[in-house]
DNA sequence: TTGTACGCGTTATCAT
DNA sequence: ATGATAACGCGTACAA
């Protein structure tokens, strides 16, 4: 047969009870030497090796680690996939998780979710041991989850009630600094900053923050005409932004977006209207994505290392699924700023 | 409690034996209507639903799928976390399974393998329903995988020991005399195919079988020496076989790829050296991923929807899972030139 | 070390 | 035709 042997089975070769087999699976003290060897020796020879589904019935636990990825509402059901298919940080970050939670004997499962209760029948449905919480969601979600007693790792959040969960993220005030004060060096003075909603996305305000910080400190105005906000970060709505930069013809050199891809539809626009980059606009990208070396010009951003978000994230998930009880941690990973061609001193008049 | 209520729960709220409600969940027409509406509003009151892990358990079906990446046995063991990461083309191809498995109540679990024997554990351990092996594979791996007795589905294979599986496939060869034959009427006569190794790759052997076809019907000569082959596709790869191209000389104005990535690579290394796309090369890359228009010069390509053959490998798994022996099917996706602006006609000396 | 109840839903068997 | 009982799937862990 081709059958699956199962403990019973290993347990009948070896002459002993199931128990004892599983305890020797599982590194359980009780068992003498020599018939630990002679049941690992039976377990070798059926190519024995334990069933997770019937382990995560007995345990609880199913050694599957959910990345919830956010939907709302005005998105169609199928958004989780579009999401993905255009975000090319995620797919970098969840890789990072994949990788970490593969070599733990994890597997990890990925979801869109609408509310907090699709969300905690996903988990429980699935036996879930652990959360990641790829993006924004509402705070009754995290109400919910916190009741599911399961490790919740976050990602770039900032709000209140976030604060008792584990959090990954980047100094992203320090990134918004760093690209304005980038362009500021360069000679720029009216510079744009070109985000998603910020009265949503408390990582963009940040980095908004930090845009603003460096301004004042070179003595320059925050001009609220240059402040650019978009729903969703696409190449499409880079492009949009350009054009309305251009139709309204703003005065401005300088461009700090707080996304590779805004920057890359951005470039992509102006330079279908004879607009040069970096000669008539300096942009700063931000993420550094595998690609952002590769485009033309090749962008200047700010350089986060998303594939170790990611494993950053499993990594502090496995600890909290090994041992409840481990205090809350937040692990902040560095920014940089990476100078490539799509920004230039600004040739003054 | 906030325990989740189970099936035993609901029958005593109901009235009924736990049997009962599980053939009103499950649609087994033995219950009259009103114990059938007594059952499902216990249901609904207790918020119950049930546990995957024990449906798993007790019907061996998990409605978990899974996705199949090549690992090569020189790459590292967290590979698949790498494979991901770059390859733009598997981001999308899995957002499409993805999203019709939600649909259907499934769950995709991703994994790359190195040999038959882990692919198999994995596929026992986590009682998958079926599977979708993305890439080439060696021979004794579906050896072992058509005994494992569950749907697989194969994504561009042309191998004679393939023939078996179901397939969800796009007309290569097609794609490359369309992308050859584009080049040849702007004119070009010297042209180039840029491909992974052609002994390993059936698929890029049928592009070239189109591409040397579109070069015999038009009277010219397929020149070896305008062979370039490369182990992976990444952007790295497209750049130094652009700088192999400059530094050999070669006599070329037509390149065809077989993939976008490398034709970015390719055109980033020649923009550095001074060349440029496509007055001095006209390159045409093969995928269109959603990057491939917002790169400078966009590109000209052979478009295929990855995201739907996702969609189609996923439709055709949960067919087959659905019921057994339904027939093996090919599904042929359609490929079409889109014309950017990365070739262009030659200009005659 | 072992026997065995348990986790939770399914389904074959049996009863009305 | 309806519905209940109980064994089963597979590993775990407590009582003995």
């Amino acid at each position: 047969m081709t059958n699956k042997p199962t403990i019973r089975d290993v347990a009948k070769h070896a002459n002993v009870s199931p128990a004892t087999v599983s305890y020797v699976l599982n590194g359980v003290k009780k068992v003498s030497d020599k018939t630990k060897i002679r049941v690992l020796e039976a377990i070798e020879q059926l190519g024995y090796y334990p069933d997770f589904t019937a382990v995560s019935l007995s345990k609880r636990k199913s050694n599957l680690i959910g990345i919830m990825l956010p939907l709302t509402d005005d998105m169609p059901d199928n958004a989780t996939a579009s999401v993905l298919k255009n975000n090319l940080y995620y797919n970098e970050f969840i890789s990072g998780v994949e990788m970490v939670a593969r070599e733990q004997q994890f597997d990890t499962l990925l979801t869109g979710v609408a509310d907090q209760e699709e969300c905690r029948k996903w988990v429980k449905k699935r036996n879930l041991d652990g959360l990641i919480f790829l993006g924004i969601f509402p705070k009754s979600i995290f109400e919910q989850m916190s009741k599911l007693g399961i490790p919740i790792v976050l990602i770039d959040t900032y709000e209140e009630y976030t604060k008792l969960f584990n959090n990954v993220q980047i100094d992203d005030e320090l990134g918004g600094y760093l690209a304005a004060n980038h362009l500021i060096k360069l000679g720029h003075k009216n510079i744009a900053f070109v985000s998603t909603n910020l009265n949503l996305s408390p990582v963009d305000t940040k980095r908004f923050t930090g845009f603003k910080k460096a301004l004042n400190e070179a003595g320059l105005e925050v001009n609220n005409h240059l402040l650019f906000e978009t729903r969703e970060i696409t190449f499409e709505n880079g492009m949009e932004i350009a054009e309305k930069i251009l139709n309204e013809n703003k005065e401005l050199t300088g461009i700090v977006t707080v996304s590779d891809i805004l920057a890359i539809g951005m470039i992509k626009a102006f330079q279908y209207h004879q607009k040069h980059v970096p000669n008539d606009f300096s942009i700063v990208g931000f993420d550094d994505l595998s690609i952002s070396q590769f485009t033309t010009p090749s962008l200047t951003t700010i350089k986060q290392d998303i594939f170790k978000k990611g494993e950053k994230a499993a990594e502090l998930l496995m600890n909290n699924i090994g041992d409840q009880g481990v205090e809350r941690q937040i692990i902040e990973l560095p920014v940089q700023l990476v100078v490539r061609e799509s920004t230039k001193k600004i040739v003054s008049n």
